[in-house]
RNA sequence: GGCGGUGUAGCUCAGUUGGCUAGAGCAGUGGAAUCAUAAUCCACGAGUCCGGGGUUCAAGUCCCUGCACCGCUACCA
C-alpha cells in the first residue's frame, strides 16, 4: 500500500516576552516553513506546529519590571509575534500558547505518568511554609537572627553580617518575607528527573539516526560521555503548570521539562479545531510519522537529548525523527543583541518592505553549517541582481512578449529544437533536483536549483532570440515563448514554498485556476499550459530597492543601538517594595581604594586576582572582568571597594572584598572611580 | 577550563567513502545583444584550501598540535 507521507514538523515555541527579530526566523521558522510547504506541494500528510512558550522566570521578571501581571506580557507578544509570523507567510496549521488549559492538562498528564511509574526521584527536604499566603518559601523569602552571631535580617541561605552559610530552618525567630508571619516547617520535596538511567537508552536512539546532521549528533554524545544528571522538574513559582501532586503547594513544573510539551498540546488542540479531537495521536502516536524539530543551536539539549527522554520515559510516543538545528545569524559582522536593540525585527522590516525578499535573502544565507551574516547590503545586492534581474526579469520578459506580439494568448507549441528540448529537459529535472535539497534540509542549496533554472531561462530567451524570429519566423518565436511561459508556470511552483506571496501573484499573472499551494509539485517539470490560453497582463513582480533606502537602514540600526545603551536606564528601576532602608544602606562600607597588582587567575577566562592598598591595609580581591579589561592596565587605579564584604573563596582564592564596576547589558565593564584624588581608604557615603 | 562546531577566491558559500590542472553565485574588468524593472548573455580568477607537524603513491578531504571565531557549560562576592 502506498500510503502518503506522514510527517509533524515543528518549530522552537519563541519566547512570549520580547517581540521576534530576523535571526529567529532564518534559523527556526523559515527553513520550516519552506520545507512543510515543499511537502504539501508534494502530498505529504504534513503538520506543522508552533506556539508561545509563555511560562517561566523571564516571564514574571519581565512583568515586575514592567510592573504589570505576567498574563499582560505573554497576551501581548503572543499575539505581537503571531501576527508578525503571518505576515511572513509562516503557514503554522496551529499557534498555540502554553498558558492554556489543553497544555496545563498535557503537562499534568506527563508528569503524573512519570510520576506514577516512580520514575521521578523525590529528594526530601523541611521547608519553611508560610500558611497565610499558602506557599513554600524559598530560601531568601525567609528571615531570622543569624544564630552564629545574633544578628537579626539574616537571609535564609546566608547572614550577611557573619557571612556565614545557613539554612533557613537554621534561623532564630524565622519570619516570611510574604507575609510577615512566623512560617511553620513542613517536609517538602522537589522532584528530580534521573536523566542518566536513560542514558544507555538515548545513545541507543541516537546509534539509529546516522542521518542526523554531524553536529547535533556530536553534541549529543558529548552530554552523554559527561553523564546525564538528575535535573529538578518542579520549582517554587506561582507562573507555571501547578504540580498535580498532594503537598505540591506552590510549586510549579519547570520550564524546560514543560514547554517541549508544548508541540503536543498544540497538536491536540489543532486536532480539536479541525472536529477530529483524536487526530493528534496519529501524529504522536505513531512510530510511521516522522517527528522534526525546527531550532536554534541553543535548543539542541532539549529537543535532541531531553525530549526523546521524556518520550522514552512516557512511552508510546513518537521520537524525533530528525532534529535539524540552525546556527545563529548575526548582523553587520555583530551578534544579534535584544537588549541593545541590536536587531532588525520583524514589524520594523514589514513597516518598509515586503516580505519576500528577506524569505529569499534569509534562505539564500541560511545558517545550516555555521552562523550566518545578514547585511543590508547583501539583502539589497540579493533582492536587485538576483530577484528583480533573474527571476523578475525573465517572467517579465516573457510575458510582456507574449503581449506584445501575440494578443497575451500562450502561442501554440511548434517544433522543437536542440535548444528548446534542452530547455524542457532541464524543467523536467528541476522538480526532483530541488525537492531533494528541501528534504536535506538544505535550503540554501534548493534556492540556488530555483535560481539556476531561471539563469539558464534568461539564457534560452538570449540564444532563441525571439525579438529576432518574430519578424522572420513567427511560428518558431511562438514556440519559445511557449516554453517561456511553461518555465514561468515551473517557477511560480518553485518558488510556492520559498516566496508563497509572489509565487500567489505570479500564478495569477499566468490566469492559472486554483490555489497554488495546492498544485502538485511535480507537475512544474511537465509542459502545462495550452496553446492558446490567455494571460494576465503583466505586473512587476519584485521591484528594485534603492540605495538610500538601504541607507537609512543601516543609520537606524547604528543610532538604535548607541542611543538604546543611553536610554537603557530606564529599564530595570526597582519597584518601591525592593526598596531598602537608610540602615540597610549603611551597612555597605564603600571605600576608596588602589590597585596594586592584577594578573589573571590561572585555567578561568573571566577572573582577574588583585591587590589592592585600602588606607593601611592590603586585600586580595578576585574579580570577573578579565574579558574586558587587561590585567597591566590596572595598578595604580583608583577604584571604589566594599570593604565589609565577608570573605569568600572562589577557585580556591580568597577574596576579601569586591570591586564595584558598572555594567552594560552587553557585559562591557566600566570601573568606578571617583572624581578628585583623595587618600586610599576613603570612605563613601 | 570542559564539550561541540566553524575557519576554502573581495563577499556568500560547494567540495561526496582521500585521487585528473580546487569549484559555483555575487561583486569587478572587457565584449555581445536590445524583448525586458539599464534588466540579460558571453569571456576573464597564479586563492599560503587558518598555521605547523605526520600517515599515504596521493590530503582541502585522515591523525597530532597551535591559533581565531561561534554555541553550551564552570568560575564572575
Amino acid at each position: 500500500m502506498s500510503k502518503k507521507e506522514q510527517i509533524l514538523v515543528t518549530s522552537a515555541l519563541p519566547y512570549a516576552n520580547g517581540p521576534l527579530h530576523i535571526g529567529h526566523l532564518a534559523g527556526a521558522y523559515l527553513p520550516a516553513d519552506i520545507f512543510t510547504r515543499y511537502h504539501r506541494l508534494k502530498g505529504s500528510d504534513i503538520v506543522f506546529i508552533c506556539g508561545s512558550d509563555e511560562h517561566g522566570v523571564a516571564i514574571t521578571i519581565r512583568a515586575e519590571q514592567d510592573g504589570v501581571r505576567p498574563q499582560e506580557i505573554i497576551d501581548r507578544y503572543h499575539e505581537l509575534n503571531k501576527g508578525s509570523f503571518e505576515r511572513f507567510g509562516m503557514s503554522f496549521d496551529n499557534y498555540s500558547r502554553t498558558s492554556l488549559p489543553i497544555h496545563h492538562e498535557t503537562g499534568r498528564d506527563f508528569f503524573l505518568d512519570i510520576y506514577n511509574k516512580g520514575i521521578l526521584k523525590k529528594k526530601q527536604e523541611k521547608q519553611f511554609y508560610d500558611e497565610q499566603a499558602g506557599m513554600f518559601l524559598p530560601d531568601r523569602y525567609v528571615e531570622g537572627t543569624c544564630p552564629k552571631c545574633n544578628e537579626e535580617g539574616a537571609r535564609g541561605d546566608q547572614c550577611e553580617k557573619c557571612g556565614s552559610d545557613l539554612n533557613q530552618t537554621d534561623l532564630i525567630n524565622p519570619i516570611s518575607k510574604v507575609s510577615g508571619k512566623r512560617p511553620v516547617l513542613r517536609e517538602t520535596s522537589h522532584w528530580y528527573f534521573p536523566l542518566g538511567d536513560f542514558q544507555d537508552k538515548l545513545k541507543n536512539y541516537l546509534d539509529q539516526r546516522p542521518w542526523w546532521k554531524e553536529n547535533v549528533r556530536n553534541y549529543c554524545y558529548g552530554w552523554i560521555k559527561q553523564g546525564l544528571q538528575d535535573r529538578a522538574v518542579t520549582r517554587d513559582l506561582n507562573w507555571g503548570i501547578k504540580v498535580p501532586v498532594d503537598g505540591a503547594d506552590g510549586k510549579v513544573i519547570y520550564v524546560w521539562f514543560e514547554a517541549v510539551l508544548g508541540y503536543i498540546s498544540s497538536t491536540r488542540e489543532w486536532a480539536q479545531k479541525i472536529g477530529q479531537p483524536q487526530r493528534w495521536k496519529d501524529y504522536w502516536q505513531n512510530e510511521n510519522c516522522k517527528l522534526i524539530h525546527f531550532i536554534g543551536k541553543d535548543n539542541i539539549v532539549f529537543h535532541a537529548v531531553m525530549f526523546p527522554i521524556f518520550l522514552m520515559a512516557k512511552a508510546g510516543y513518537t521520537l524525533p525523527q530528525d532534529v535539524p538545528a540552525n546556527e545563529f545569524l548575526n548582523l553587520e559582522g555583530r551578534k544579534i543583541s535584544t537588549s541593545r536593540n541590536y536587531a532588525i525585527w520583524l514589524e520594523d522590516y514589514l513597516a518598509h518592505f515586503p516580505p519576500d525578499p528577506l524569505r529569499y535573502c534569509l534562505a539564500a544565507i541560511a545558517p545550516e553549517t555555521k552562523d550566518a551574516d545578514f547585511s543590508w547590503k547583501d539583502f539589497q545586492t540579493r533582492n536587485n541582481s538576483e530577484l528583480v534581474g533573474i527571476l523578475g526579469n525573465f517572467v517579465n520578459r516573457s510575458l510582456t512578449f507574449a503581449h506584445k506580439y501575440f494578443d497575451g494568448q500562450v502561442p501554440a507549441q511548434g517544433r522543437l529544437d536542440g535548444l528548446d528540448k534542452k530547455m524542457l529537459q532541464l524543467l523536467a529535472k528541476a522538480p526532483e533536483r530541488i525537492g531533494a535539497c528541501i528534504e536535506k534540509y538544505t535550503v540554501r542549496q534548493a534556492l540556488r536549483e530555483v535560481m539556476d533554472v531561471a539563469r539558464e531561462a534568461n539564457k534560452y530567451f538570449n540564444d532563441k532570440e525571439p525579438w529576432r524570429s518574430v519578424k522572420n519566423n513567427k511560428q518558431e518565436c511562438g514556440t519559445t515563448i511557449n516554453i517561456c511561459v511553461q518555465v514561468s508556470r515551473a517557477l511560480a511552483i518553485f518558488m510556492a514554498p520559498f516566496l508563497p506571496h509572489s509565487a500567489v501573484k505570479l500564478w495569477h499573472l499566468l490566469n492559472q485556476d486554483g490555489d497554488i499551494h495546492k498544485q502538485q509539485w511535480a507537475s512544474a517539470g511537465t509542459v502545462f499550459v495550452a496553446d492558446g490560453h490567455p494571460l494576465n497582463p503583466p505586473e512587476i513582480l519584485f521591484s528594485k530597492i534603492e540605495d538610500d533606502v538601504i541607507t537609512a537602514e543601516i543609520d537606524k540600526l547604528k543610532s538604535n543601538s548607541s542611543s538604546e545603551s543611553e536610554t537603557k536606564k530606564t529599564i530595570a528601576v526597582p519597584a518601591a517594595t525592593d526598596k531598602i532602608s537608610f540602615a540597610d544602606f549603611q551597612k555597605v562600607d564603600l571605600r576608596v581604594a588602589t590597585i596594586l597588582q592584577a594578573e589573571k587567575v590561572a585555567k578561568t577566562d573571566k577572573l582577574l586576582q588583585l591587590q589592592v592598598q585600602i588606607g593601611d591595609e592590603k586585600r586580595q580581591i578576585i574579580a570577573g572582568m578579565a574579558e574586558h579589561t587587561a590585567p597591566e592596565d590596572l595598578p595604580g587605579k583608583t577604584v571604589v571597594v566594599v570593604a565589609n564584604l565577608k570573605p569568600a573563596k572562589i577557585r580556591g582564592l580568597e577574596s576579601q572584598g569586591m570591586l564595584l564596576a558598572a555594567e552594560s547589558e552587553d557585559g562591557k565593564l566600566s570601573l568606578l572611580t571617583v572624581e578628585k584624588e583623595i587618600e586610599s581608604g576613603a570612605k563613601i557615603r
